[in-house]
DNA sequence: TCGACTTACACATTTGAAAGGT
DNA sequence: AACCTTTCAAATGTGTAAGTCG
């Protein structure tokens, strides 16, 4: 249990000690089925993506606490890219195969039951089982757009917000849990991750031993025995490693929409600091020097990158809302800035706290709220000036057949000043090993994944181009 | 030649409308 | 009439295998 990053994108200010009273949270998310995700991820997941859009498994399904029950929460997904690598598979293990490809256009899920209350979303855990992956550029089904050979990881968005449009003005909070990490595939490459997936996934049914279709797994296993001989872990162990607390840690950011991080040249210092790690055991995890390191030993390089989360932003602020600012961060570590992050590593769940927190200010109860539940899906496209944000609207409509589904695409006050360009990380001399890599590559591979492979991921990883529902 | 990707397929679960019961 | 439960066909979600593409 030691993934726990809380990442404050903004801090207090230098000269200030006590902490901002809107800046009070106590705002917790728990990732349902931790031991699941661990179970890839100790293996390496594998996310499959379609032209159509696939579903993710595991799903993503979280529990949340902390909300006011009363007032209202916008909750979205995005996958951020994990590195600026693109990866092979190679001899059963992978492979750094170059560099990334230029971002595709960012999507966002929305949750369905946007905006609803806090009481809503704390009385029961939330479900992300909708969200498809697609590998579809072109896709105008508003699913999640992902490089197949690329490493992502969901991250998790909940802001305060009385409506999806007031959505672009909020302060969110944000979450992401390591054991989520994966590779976007087009077709599985690891056959322990296929194995897995049929094991757990009920939709996969029919390809199980005791299924019908019994020979095409028999065949299957023959090509690579190996694969099967492993009895399946989530049934019989308990994840020693992941201990039985609650879902491991995240980050946890609070910061208005950057608008870019300029200056960062994504240095990709994961090399330098890999040498620092032992080499992982290959039966073991592929994952392991990731989550080892992630232990938070915080080291200059990821300090810096964490760093650039912590930009000044200036928002147009509606008149609901205090005009927060960021306090201007620091470019070089700051004891204040990287405490919080060692001092929350290894607590079994995350929360925000403190001087890491920031909460919308209440909005006001007097004023007439829109519908508990469910998305107001018309109401966004009427809002006057809607139109004028068409150079990064990204809209489309959910399928004819489903009349009651409508996907919704927010503004993004950022994604057009990103452009798509290249990732601008090392060179494709210097490829890094991943996190990931197995013996060849662990002995360098200490830099654990989480936002630090590549900042420029963050400039060009706009929130709310995208969201649907 | 080969790796990445697409597509059709069989088999499973899920969904939701219709039917029936209370 | 309203609500609940059951049934069942259609829709949807799966990984596989064979093929295409670059």
């Amino acid at each position: 249990p030691t993934h726990l990053y809380l990442k404050a994108n903004y801090s207090s200010p230098p000269s200030s000690s006590g902490p901002d009273p809107y800046l009070q949270s106590n705002i917790r998310m728990t990732l349902e089925d931790p031991e699941l995700w661990k179970t890839f991820h100790d293996i390496g997941t594998e996310m499959i993506i379609t032209k159509l859009g696939r579903r993710m498994f595991p799903h993503c399904k979280v529990n949340l606490s902390g909300l006011i029950p009363c007032a209202k929460y916008v909750l979205l997904v995005d996958m951020i890219p994990e590195d600026g690598f693109r990866y092979k598979w190679n001899k059963e293990k992978w492979e750094v195969a170059g560099k990334a490809e230029p971002q595709p256009p960012c999507r966002t899920y929305l949750h369905p039951d946007s905006p609803a209350p806090g009481s809503h979303w704390m009385k029961q855990s939330i479900s992300f089982l909708k969200l498809k992956l697609t590998n579809n550029t072109l896709d105008q089904h508003g699913h999640i757009i992902l490089h197949s050979m690329h490493r992502y990881h969901p991250r998790f968005n909940i802001m305060q917000a009385d409506d999806l449009f007031s959505v672009r003005w909020s302060v969110f909070q944000t979450f992401t849990f390591p054991e989520t990490s994966f590779t976007a595939v087009t077709a599985y490459q690891n056959t322990k991750i296929t194995k897995l997936k049929i094991d757990h996934n009920p939709f996969a049914k029919g390809f199980r031993d005791e299924g019908t279709n019994k020979k095409r797994w028999v065949l299957r296993a023959n090509k690579s025995p190996a694969c099967f001989q492993k009895k399946n872990k989530t049934s019989d162990t308990s994840n020693k490693d992941f201990e039985e607390d609650q879902p491991q840690g995240a980050v946890c950011q609070f910061y208005y929409y950057p608008s870019s991080f300029e200056g960062f040249d994504g240095e990709g210092d994961m090399p330098k600091k890999k040498e620092e790690d032992a080499v992982k055991n290959e039966q073991s995890s592929p994952w392991r020097a990731e989550r080892e390191n992630s232990a938070r030993t915080d080291s200059p390089a990821e300090a810096e990158t964490r760093d650039l989360y912590n930009t000044e932003q200036l928002v147009p602020t509606p008149a609901s809302y205090q005009p927060y600012r960021f306090h201007e961060y620091i470019k070089s570590p700051s004891p204040s800035s990287t405490s919080s992050n060692n001092s929350v590593s290894g607590r079994s769940t995350f929360e925000s706290r403190g001087p890491d927190v920031a909460t919308v200010p209440d909005h006001d109860s007097s004023k007439p709220r829109a519908p508990e539940i469910g998305p107001t899906p018309c109401s966004i496209q009427a809002l006057p000036g809607y139109q004028e944000y068409t150079g990064v609207l990204n809209m489309s409509m959910a399928p004819a057949s489903k009349p009651g589904v409508i996907s919704h695409h927010i503004y993004s006050p950022y994604g057009a000043e990103q452009p798509l360009g290249q990732w601008s990380g090392p060179g494709s001399s210097q490829y890094p090993p991943p996190p990931h890599l197995t013996a060849d590559y662990t002995t360098q591979a200490v830099h654990h994944g989480y936002h630090h492979g590549n900042v420029a991921e963050w400039s060009q990883y706009p929130l709310f181009s995208y969201s649907c529902w």
